[in-house]
This record gives C-alpha cells, structure tokens and sequence, in this order.
DNA sequence: GAAGCTGATGCTACACTATAACAAAGGCCC
DNA sequence: GGGCCTTTGTTATAGTGTAGCATCAGCTTC
C-alpha cells in the first residue's frame, strides 16, 4: 500500500504506471473507508494529475478531461480537485497555482514540497525537525496553527548537475 | 533603522504610524544605497501596502492608488509590486495572492507568516531552525534550494482567546 | 410508487488575478 | 541633437477561480 522512500522521489525515470495504480487504488480504499464517494469523474482528475510528479494546473486537467467528458467545465474540475483535496489525496502548490498528487494519502502529514523550476518535478518530504520548528514557532507566537503550504523552488538534483 | 521584536508583531493596537514611517525611512534609505529608484508611485504604493497588518490583492492597491492617481491601471500596480518585492520590501502572501510590507527590508531573509483567518492579522517570523531544518532537507534530497515559500494560517493569539 | 431529501454534476455567467505588447515621456551621456 | 535606458501610460487579453441555479440519480419514508 505505502511505498518506499525510494519510488517517493520524483525520479526522472522511474516506472510511473505503478505510482498512478498505487494512487488509485489508496483512493479507493481510503474513500471506501470514509463513506465518501470517488466517483468516476474524481477518479479521472485524480488520474490526469497523477499522469506525472509535476504540478498540473486546472485548466490543463480541464483539457485533458474534455477529452473524454464533452461536458466538462471549470467547475466541474475545481469541484473534483476540492474534494479530492479535501480527502488528503492531492494537495495544492500554492506557489505555482497547480496540484500535484499526494504521495501519502491517508497518512496525515504536513508536507515540505520542492519544486524544480526548470524540469518542474515536485517532490513531497515529510520531516519531522521542520514539523518541529514550525510547531515550536508558532507557539512562541501563541498562534493556533491550522494550515501550512512549505514549497521551496529550485533546482533537482537532475537539473543542478 | 530596526525596530524592536515587540513592534514586529502584527499587534491588534499599536502605534502603526510608526510602523509605516520606519518602512518608508527603511526603503528610502536601501533604495539610494543599490542605486534604484524608489519613484513616487512606488513609494505611494509601498504606503498602500503598509496600511495596516493584513496582505493587500493587487487590486486593492489598485482601487487605493487610483484615488489619487487616476492613470492607474493593473500594469502599473503589478510593475510597482515587482519592484518592490525585487528589492525585499514587500513580500507575496502565496495563499493568499496578496502582498504584505516586509518588516526586515534590507537583512537577508526568508521569513515564516503566520496568517490569522479571522483577522488577516499576518506576523512575519525569522526562524534559525526553521531555516536550519529547511536547508538540511534540501540537502538531504541533493535539491538546489532558491526561494522558499513558508505559511502558516490558522488564528493568532487574539482571534482564538 | 409518489413525495421529499441528499449528494453529484451540468451549465451560464462572472469575478478576480496577472501579463503581453507597444507607445510615450524623461533623464543622462556623449 | 541623437541614442540609450528606465519608468510610466494604455489597450487588450490570458489565466485562475466561484456564484448561483438547474438537473439528475439514488435513497428513504410513507
């Protein structure tokens, strides 16, 4: 069900068809669980943005899902994205105005993304040191934390070299 | 030319002239040093901006400047923002699409926000460990770390009393 | 099986956020 | 004065996201 942290990365190669069906079928379960309902128009938009480990933007999995839903519309999609965000599924880069498969669904995690500006993989890590110090930041502050978006650009290891 | 820690804060009272006479005497001052310039309408629109506490949309500076500028348009809101943020005097709330007056202009910075939903009221951290944390996860993923967003909403100690 | 409820989708229109592209104006240098 | 650079003006348009109401399918209750 989980995957090692080595098929976690946003390799450049890598054997992607089993990072969708091991998404797919996390969804499933996990939906099944909850008693909420991964409709077939949901598991579309979940698959067109798990198509690559790079953000995608709405508009383009609107275009990618007229294919072959005639009457898609943008609220069609937004509505399938807040849901599927809303269940932990995908999360949203805010920086890039795009979404982006999550790679540990159901596990609730706070993610630390980065992104690389010129091949555009986005990779997601969990770290516990940086839950802490953001944990012990906003204490300090006595702020009552509720949402995190943690999203460094730059280069992958890849592209730097 | 610094302020103290206590007036750092994004403070439900306080004395926020002051606050916008050190920004306007802070940017002033870095502006003749690099050698740009901090034009009039760029100044009017870091005044704007330094309003109050919150993140202000492109379009509120917008509607503010076009009071006393009337050839205000998009562009020249956007134009203004750019700069501003090119020189490290205001910084772009991701999750918000709004801009926020920098409280440390000048000093090398990637700061943590801390945004109140119920408020706006948004505080601007710098944080070793956090950068610490940060920088020892970029590495641990070989990644070429370049601009970092880092946002935390959630109530600030006010709203949640 | 009709009435009513709920959740999901269809559909039109619109609001909000941001940029492209080119023109014009002003300062500076030679 | 001519050329260059930076800033601002101006029009148009691209990109992102939501409001609001209609419809439909499944389910329940009587």
């Amino acid at each position: 069900m989980t995957r090692g942290a080595a098929q976690q990365t946003a390799h450049h190669t890598h054997n992607h068809k089993v990072c969708i069906e091991d998404a797919l079928t996390t969804a499933r379960d996990l939906c099944a669980e909850r008693g909420v309902q991964l409709t077939p128009l949901r598991e579309k938009v979940l698959q067109i943005v798990w198509r690559s480990h790079k953000p995608v933007g709405a508009y383009e999995v609107l275009d990618e899902l007229a294919r072959s839903h005639k009457s898609a519309r943008p609220p069609t999609v937004y509505r399938a994205l807040d849901f599927l965000m809303a269940e932990g599924l995908i999360h949203k880069i805010q920086s890039l105005n795009a979404y982006l498969g999550c790679v540990e669904a159901g596990a609730p995690h706070s993610g630390l993304f980065l992104i690389c500006r010129k091949c555009g993989a986005t990779e997601e890590i969990a770290d516990p040191k940086l839950d802490a110090a953001l944990d012990q930041a906003s204490k300090r502050a006595r702020f009552r934390s509720e949402r995190r978006v943690v999203e460094i650009s730059g280069l992958c290891a890849q592209c730097a070299a």
